[in-house]
DNA sequence: ATGATGTAGGTGTAATTACACTCTAATGTC
DNA sequence: GACATTAGAGTGTAATTACACCTACATCAT
């Protein structure tokens, strides 16, 4: 009898449901918009953070990401075969992977950057200005 | 030179990462609660909202996780090779899969729900009491 | 120096995600 | 009733996610 009660409770209000809807949700809008270039939501990711720095270490970028070091590794795998993105050993330790942007990486992200200024004006509207500073933080605390 | 500058702003404002990246986060905390009983947080999900109606077709209880419905249907494939959710035809309408939980559904159910409240009390702990109503309403925003 | 420990990264396996396409059954039109 | 359209579901392919396990390199202690 309270199983009823809790099923409904678990729906409603589940951390981890609430937001891997929302996440799922939110991704097929950005990947609609990319679609166009040929990438997904979670490359131009990868690819924004390598314009951030570069060379970056695999390991660095992946914490940087909130992904763990073997996913990036796996989604590195199509940006590599696609060009977008490069190797470079260090030299002071050769068990880093030095990331970088290739050209055609670059030039692709030019042409990706106003693509994501729309899908994030988009989303943004969805929250109004002065909500979504405060919700960036409450994911922050989530982490 | 407005590059970096971009560069820093995506990583730090796009909703698509911010909210995927959390999402990744908490999912891994939730997957670590429920390993010993050899689901994941995903299956849980699946599993919780069967209790809620029963039998279910496959379409409306992928809208209702807010999952595509062909995602839906190969993360049912486990649970159904571990006897955990059952088929059903329905009479009326011979395409609609009716889903239901089977006797060791209920069971799995009934040990993961201790558990599911004490990693949701963890991360309703990060965002404090008052803050994840709102919170989730500014989720179902995006969707 | 050499042996222990730690750190960066890769691979095997398996689940999660979803688009494009296909099949089948229901429904609506004539 | 025959045919077109619509709706529910399954499959091919490919990317995303991550744990367990492995290798190679670096660093530290003795």
């Amino acid at each position: 009898m309270t199983a009823k009660l809790t099923a409904n409770d678990i729906g409603a209000t589940c951390v981890c449901l609430g937001i891997r809807k929302a996440a799922r949700q939110v991704a097929r809008r950005y990947d609609d918009a990319f679609r166009p270039l040929g990438i997904t939501s979670g490359q131009f990711s990868i690819l924004a953070a390598l314009l951030r720095e570069e060379p970056v270490a695999l390991g660095a970028l992946a914490d940087t990401l909130g992904m763990d070091r073997t996913t990036l590794n796996r989604n590195l795998k199509p940006l590599e075969q696609g060009k977008l993105v490069a190797t470079s050993a260090t030299k002071d330790d050769r068990r880093v992977r030095g990331l970088s942007l290739t050209e055609k990486g670059h030039t692709l992200l030019d042409r990706a950057i106003p693509i994501w200024r729309r899908a994030q004006a988009d989303s943004e509207r969805r929250l109004t200005a002065t909500q979504w500073p405060r919700f960036r933080s409450q994911l922050r605390a989530l982490g």
